[in-house]
DNA sequence: TATGAATGAGAGTTCATTCAT
DNA sequence: AATGAATGAACTCTCATTCAT
């Protein structure tokens, strides 16, 4: 049909934007990405044809944040998909992240990038706040649950879950001042740390 | 000797500019924080001064993070002074780090920001080796030398220095979601899950 | 098909733009030839017309030496079709050479200017090398081979050629100087002094 | 006396700014010959000290050239002192000449690099007029002398010395894009080709 | 004789975006 | 679905020069 020939072609024509655009943020950092180096990268003419294909660069970046996060968060469904214990949960979350540093380097990278420099007109964190509510507010909900289940001891669950996503972001750096860390070793680290400091006061509990 | 009101010493308008371009940093982010906007907030005529007194725009960058990491160091020593126990010196690095957020936020925040969107010319970060060097590093000592005093189990020191630093990060992201957040419970919060993550095994030997 | 008043082809606006960049270095010289002034002699609004046609100074810079050189070379082309003689062809390239910086003033001085002055980012000349090689590189062909027919007498080609080139920058200089001069006198007093200065020992051989 | 000792010192400030400016032009030409490239090479802390002896930076031009050209000329007088034949010292003339682009290449340079490009504010050449009579003056008394004498022939006088001063000029670009060129050869054929242009039609007059 | 501080004007360049098909 | 042409605003940086001692 005519029409989704179109849709079709419009689609992977934002593809093909959206992810040169995540590969120039991930190399040259959100600052640096310019409708100039993004259709350079894609292969394109002019910036013109980003303009054509998103409303404005607000657009476009919203759309790499959409995109990278689909593909990030399909990953992790697939993962963690059948982990019913909590402790386990926590576990696989915390690797099953820092793997994805390793698998999809540059679209972790780009969601961080985002996430940290889009502002509104005003100045202000425009994503940021949205993915903290995605990311720590999944975590808390599992670290509840676990509470309630007793596997988890007493802790102030944001803290916590605030902590474990900054761990995430703390491979990240590591792994870009020494790309020939271990990642699997460093998650494996990451995860005793966090069970520890989420092991209920009685150890009979959680012994792990 | 006369004071003169329109020209003052070279070092006093650069701490004025830097402290412009810190506040700017701060509240608009490293890429908004353009001459103009710095010698608008410094209250001078033009970005003719800023180009005077700093060599170019990574000069200034750099005079920034000086400027910012002094103040910070400062205070860290003041509060760190005395303290031999390792446990306690953990847990008031975390507490201090954390109380700087609330005492100097922007100079906490233009460390940051700096740090991670400083790039040269190729499109490498420029700063955030360093910083994690002078960083983590300084946490790492202070590990390894609790690890062999006994008083920490075993991790490796370089995920939890890691760990640490980028918890606090995490202290800075919550409070600029949620400002009014306790800095003081999160602090808390904080270093008792640290406290708990470096506990040795045989619980005798780290009571807290 | 509607003609379009405002927007002209790419290769236009760009020939337009060498065109009043040619006239702005012949007027005030290499130095002075800034974007602005260019703009102003195309009647164009802004310098970012020619950012948006030209990479950069350096490349506008080189298609005038481009064109200027294209124009320059077909009149030369034209004037000594078909002759053979090496004599002949000698005192042709002096007298056209000269005509040229009546006929064609801005494009011999554009050229020159150009030339001379443009440098790469550590200051060495950029294209006087490529200039030098190109006209002299011509004339030494055309002496060289008079020499091995004979009808010239045994001099060194390359100070040779390089002499008689520069002579003809000395017929521009004396025509800035004295814009009334004769050309025509001045190309035959030039040709007969370079027919003397190459004319074989043996005069029977060459007895012009 | 104390007037004489600021007079003197006076003196030397002025010729180390000067001898500065010489290297600056010479390496990187006139039109990055910058008060602060210039300040840098003399060592000097700022260009306000080029302001404070030099009215501006004409005149600051007009005093390398007027120091290159006595430097230069004093060895030309050695040099050709004591010479009277004509056909010697156009011989003695190019041989000096050229040999001065040997000893005194800065010297050199920077004459020809003010003298082409300095411009009054309307755009016109400054001192090129001046220095063309200075040059070409000294050569066409020189030439019209010998022909009076009946060692020359018959020759446009104002085109020969433009031509020779010209030829020399073509050393020094040789001697640019080739610097390991014999100088003394180059000088050598030059006033063989000069001597061959300005010999009498009848051989016996001038049997060089 | 010298200096530190400051300046207005202009440089080339890049930015995301819009016009007109 | 795409394009070539154009744009206004902002950017950092450099220029020679002046002010006030």
């Amino acid at each position: 049909m005519q029409v989704n020939q179109r849709t079709v072609t419009e689609a992977a024509r934002r593809a093909q934007i959206i992810d040169a655009a995540i590969e120039v943020i991930a190399d040259l950092g959100y600052g640096q990405a310019s409708f100039a180096r993004i259709v350079e990268r894609a292969g394109l003419s002019s910036t013109r044809m980003i303009s054509y294909h998103f409303q404005g660069k607000d657009e476009l970046m919203w759309a790499v944040l959409l995109a990278a996060m689909g593909v990030v968060d399909e990953r992790m469904d697939e993962r963690l998909a059948g982990i019913t214990d909590r402790v386990e949960m926590l576990r696989g979350y915390i690797e099953s992240q820092v793997d994805l540093l390793r698998t999809h380097p540059e679209h972790m990278r780009a969601i961080t990038e985002v996430a940290r420099n889009a502002r509104d007109e005003n100045g202000a964190p425009q994503y940021a706040p949205l993915l903290r509510d995605l990311r720590v507010g999944r975590l808390e909900r599992q670290l509840a649950q676990g509470q309630r289940e007793g596997v988890f001891g007493e802790f102030d669950i944001a803290v916590m879950a605030q902590t474990i996503s900054q761990a995430v972001d703390g491979a990240a750096a590591r792994r870009e001042t020494d790309p020939d860390v271990d990642l699997a070793d460093y998650a494996r680290e990451l995860a005793d740390l966090f069970t520890r400091a989420t092991r209920p006061t009685d150890p009979a509990r959680n012994p792990n």
